[in-house]
DNA sequence: TAGGCCATCTGGTCCT
DNA sequence: AGGACCAGATGGCCTA
């Protein structure tokens, strides 16, 4: 298909600049298709020659595009499968767009969660951080998940909470929370009644944490508004039945 | 059948 | 110079 693809469409429109070679022999090939006179045996040796140069030079970079492409979607269904939505054979999965827009509210969700948790611990244990059951206090490590580090020192979603000496700033409510519902046009669909969690989501990634913190029934979930997913909640419905 | 979504090709630009 | 990235164009597939 590429070959022919490349024919028929767009190698007579080539000018790219993607470098002189491709140039030239574009420019040597639109010359020839402009008037198709028959060459000498000289031009014509040359003419085969550079025309499969464009296109080997072509199906290289076409490839080197598509597995661009393919890695980025690898990404997307990466994405796909940490989203808080139903997965599996019979459900369709989220378009791009949708991945992305779920995933911005689903960061926003968990931010205000977590910001949320760090109110609650501070409510609970207001300052008396050298009582905290998770032991020593320090620094986890920035991004190091829950369990990775052996020592288990802070709970990593209450790094921030423990390192602030005053309540103040762990109580200032959930900024995130108003901005859950993206302004995106595509959000304009009524609101989609709470998503159903995956069966690969799991809570702290599957590792019930004894803390008692995370015995803490999670805040409520937020409705996920979904934009562009009229067809996948409409399949989800068939899915319900 | 229209519209949405996607894969692919392509030319241009920027970066190393 | 070569590769990565991006956006536009195009055509196919699927669904309402």
């Amino acid at each position: 298909m590429d070959s022919i693809y490349l024919r028929d469409h767009h190698l007579n429109s080539v000018s790219s600049t993607q470098n002189e070679l491709l140039q030239k022999m574009t420019n040597e090939h639109l010359s020839r298709n402009g008037d198709r006179t028959p060459g000498g045996s000289k031009y014509k040796l040359k003419k085969q020659v550079t025309e499969q140069e464009v296109q080997q030079l072509r199906l290289k970079i076409n490839g080197r595009e598509r597995k661009r492409m393919h890695d980025l979607n690898l990404a997307m269904d990466g994405l796909r499968e940490v989203m808080p939505y139903a997965h599996g054979p019979s459900v369709r999965k989220l378009s791009k767009i949708a991945t992305l827009l779920l995933a911005r509210n689903y960061i926003l969700m968990l931010t205000s969660s977590l910001d949320e948790m760090k109110r609650l611990v501070g409510e609970i244990y207001g300052g008396h951080h050298s009582a905290f059951h998770c032991g020593s206090v320090g620094h986890s490590g920035g991004h190091a998940g829950h369990g990775v580090n052996p020592t288990h020192q802070v709970h990593p979603l209450l790094g921030g909470a423990l390192s602030s000496t005053t309540s103040s700033t762990l109580s200032s409510g959930l900024p995130g929370l108003t901005s859950i519902r993206a302004p995106h046009p595509l959000l304009k669909t009524a609101p989609t009644p709470p998503l159903p969690l995956g069966s690969g989501f799991q809570h702290w990634a599957g590792l019930p944490c004894p803390c008692t913190i995370c015995q803490v029934p999670p805040p409520p979930h937020i409705p996920i508004t979904s934009a562009g997913l009229t067809r996948l909640s409409s399949e989800n419905k068939d899915v319900m039945k």
